[in-house]
DNA sequence: TAAAAGTCTTAAACTAGTTCATTTTTTTTC
DNA sequence: GAAAAAAAATGAACTAGTTTAAGACTTTTA
């Protein structure tokens, strides 16, 4: 069958780790919603019980929180081919703390908590998609926990840079900065640094 | 059946998120493997590929990296009921770059690599099992994956205190200072500020 | 149970990263 | 395409956390 090109970029995501039949692509594409963002809008706002989990099929994201004094901290930017979302409130269905905004206008597919769960019922091998793709998470996640208390900024930075290139150049110093947990003026200090070597 | 003590640890932890039958329960416990490990001895060391996966039924253990400096960096302390081990060399089958200690003489059941891929053909509902698992704790490393960058050393520590009482009392100040990412120096001046408050 | 080894505390000098204030540069908007 | 808004750069004063060193306390081992 002859399928979108954001539909493309899904089934070749999934087909990763579980091969489909064309019968269980067309019932997972109909429990997809598909949505899209202006640049600067919110996809979601702390407080809100998140409805979806997200695919991206064009466009970014980033996802963060704000602490006490009202200071962002970001915990990814998400690409196309990448899932995000808010798991833990999408799981418990309790108000979430995170904020996802489109720093670039985005395209997204949107799978809600009913049909997340009806999916699993219907195509059981989605069981297994999703133990490898949270597995495969996790262990980047478990790195990247200890990146934070074990690196100096300066070194995180670098790390950054050098695993995802493509994401540097599409966001701003500001938000790198939040993302690496350090002020915007040490950010540009660092970057004078190393540019100079 | 009557099982072990150890065993019966195991299978309540499993049946969070599945039921087995009889016959699934010792299908299980037949691909296990039982570990005794004593106090200051290591379960793996870096470089090593990991063979197994390890549910502690008794005792305590600390997962640390060592950086260029030599200095340790602990990414998780397991006690029992839980889960741990390096699920990216278990995975890839490369060299881990984790020591695994115990703290106190420790009693373990392992998991290897092939009873693993084996449990999945057998008993498929183990699918949904790490699923959930790896989904659960996907969602607790996003969360500490923050702390690190937006929390102060004194936030993490009474943030850690709160979360598991039960860990704090059972290891040194000089391995909660490993793990929060701080000095020895530092913690102890942190633990006596926190206590004239 | 004495000696040795490891842990904890305290303090002074230091460094990585912050804060605040100002100017320059880039991007957005009408 | 000019005006406004946001991002980036620079610097001086500050603070959270490190380093080094030494002494007190606790645990392990022979």
């Amino acid at each position: 069958m002859n399928y979108k090109e954001s539909h493309k970029l899904l089934l070749s995501n999934v087909s990763r780790f579980i091969n489909l039949t064309e019968l269980e692509k067309q019932k997972y594409i109909s429990l997809l919603t598909e949505i899209k963002v202006k640049k600067k809008d919110f996809l979601m706002q702390a407080g809100e019980i998140t409805k979806y989990e997200y695919f991206i099929t064009k466009g970014c994201l980033k996802v963060y929180t704000l602490d006490e004094e009202g200071a962002p901290h970001i915990s990814m930017f998400a690409i196309e081919d990448y899932w995000t979302g808010d798991l833990s409130s999408f799981m418990t269905k309790e108000p979430s703390r995170y904020y996802i905004k489109a720093t670039e206008h985005s395209e997204l597919l949107g799978i809600s908590r009913e049909n997340y769960d009806l999916l699993f019922r219907e195509i059981p091998k989605f069981e297994q998609f999703y133990r490898i793709l949270y597995q495969k998470s996790l262990i980047s996640y478990i790195r990247r926990s200890n990146y934070g208390i074990s690196l100096t900024a300066e070194e995180r930075y670098l790390e950054f840079k050098k695993k995802y290139p493509q994401i540097v150049s599409r966001i701003t110093q500001k938000d790198l900065a939040a993302y690496i947990g350090i002020t915007p003026e040490f950010m540009s200090k660092i970057i004078t640094k190393v540019n100079r070597m």
